[in-house]
DNA sequence: ATGGTCGCTAAGCGA
C-alpha cells in the first residue's frame, strides 16, 4: 500500500492538482497540510466520487489537515491530546488494512519564523507536547506512521545551503534535537532507509527562482514505528507537481509498504 | 539593492 503526505498551501488553489495528482498516483492515504478552509468547505462530495474518505480538521484562513483514505477511517482524534492550541495542526486516524490497523497521525508543524521570536518558542514547546502525544500513541498504536509538514531539515544534506543558513529557522540545533527525540520513540525517517539523489528536497520557495535553481530544503517526512521498518518498500518525493502551473510550495512524498508477515 | 512570491482577504500576516 502507498501512504503520502502534501502541504496543498490551500486546498482551494490546490484541488485540481490535489484530483489530478491522486488519479496518476491512487495512493491508499493521501495526508494533506495547510489546508487554509473552514471544515464547512472541505470538498467531501467530489473527494468521496474520487473514492476517499476524509477526516478533516479546518481552520479559516491558516493551517487545517485532512486525511483521505480508500479505506475506512476510524478513531479520529484532532490536536495534540492535552495541549491546548488554537491552530489546527494534528489528526490521527486508524485504517483497517490487510495487514492489520494502521495508525496515521497526520502534522503540519509550527514554523517558527526565526529562532528567539514568540513563533519560535510556540514551536519547541509544540514539539515538547507531540513528542509526549507520540509516546503514548506508539504504545497503544504498534504500526503507525507519523508525517506531514515538520518544518525542520534533519540534517545539513538536507538542506541547499547549510552553512548559509546555518541555526537559522528549519536549521537549528534545537529543532534538529526535537527531530531526533521522535526518532529516539524508535520512529525511522523512511526516506533514508534508501539511497536517495543528492539534494533531494520537498520544499522550494515560491521567491528567487526557488524550484528552478533548486534550492530546497527537505522538510516533509514519513517516519514509521519498528515493526513497520521490515515493510517499507520505497519512499520517494514526487517533483511533478511542483512543475504545475501554480503549483503548491510543497512536492508529495510517498511511502510504500509491503504487507508483512 | 534589506526585495523577491504566493494565499487569504482586503492591508497586512504568515510561510
Amino acid at each position: 500500500m502507498k501512504i503520502a503526505t502534501w502541504n496543498v498551501n490551500s486546498l482551494t488553489a490546490r484541488l485540481q492538482h490535489v484530483l489530478d495528482w491522486l488519479i496518476a498516483n491512487p495512493v491508499d492515504v493521501l495526508c494533506l497540510q495547510e489546508l487554509k478552509m473552514t471544515d464547512d468547505k472541505f470538498p467531501l462530495e467530489v473527494l468521496k466520487s474520487a473514492g476517499y474518505e476524509a477526516a478533516v480538521f479546518g481552520q479559516k484562513t491558516y493551517n487545517g489537515v485532512a486525511i483521505l483514505s480508500l479505506a475506512p477511517v476510524r478513531d479520529v482524534v484532532k490536536n495534540i491530546e492535552n495541549f491546548a492550541d488554537e491552530q489546527s495542526r494534528v489528526i490521527a486516524a486508524t485504517i483497517e488494512t490487510p495487514s492489520g490497523p494502521l495508525r496515521v497521525v497526520n502534522c503540519y508543524f509550527v514554523n517558527g519564523q526565526e529562532p528567539g521570536s514568540e513563533k519560535f518558542a510556540y514551536k519547541m514547546k509544540w514539539l515538547g507536547a507531540l513528542h509526549d502525544y507520540l509516546a503514548r500513541e506508539i504504545a497503544a498504536h504498534p504500526n503507525l506512521v507519523l508525517l506531514g509538514d515538520f518544518n525542520v531539515t534533519p540534517e545539513d544534506r538536507d538542506s541547499f545551503d547549510p552553512v548559509g543558513l546555518k541555526e537559522t529557522i528549519h536549521h537549528t540545533t534545537e529543532e534538529r534535537n526535537h527531530f531526533k527525540a521522535l526518532l529516539d520513540l524508535g520512529l525511522t525517517d523512511s526516506f533514508r532507509m534508501f539511497e536517495q539523489p543528492e539534494k533531494s528536497f520537498s520544499w522550494w520557495d515560491y521567491r528567487m527562482l526557488g524550484y528552478q535553481k533548486n534550492r530546497g530544503l527537505r522538510i516533509d517526512h514519513i517516519l514509521v514505528s519498528e515493526p513497520l521498518v521490515p515493510r517499507v518498500t520505497g519512499c520517494v518525493i514526487d517533483r511533478v507537481p511542483r512543475k504545475w502551473e501554480k503549483p503548491s510550495d510543497h512536492a508529495p512524498v510517498v511511502l510504500e509498504l509491503g504487507p508483512g508477515a
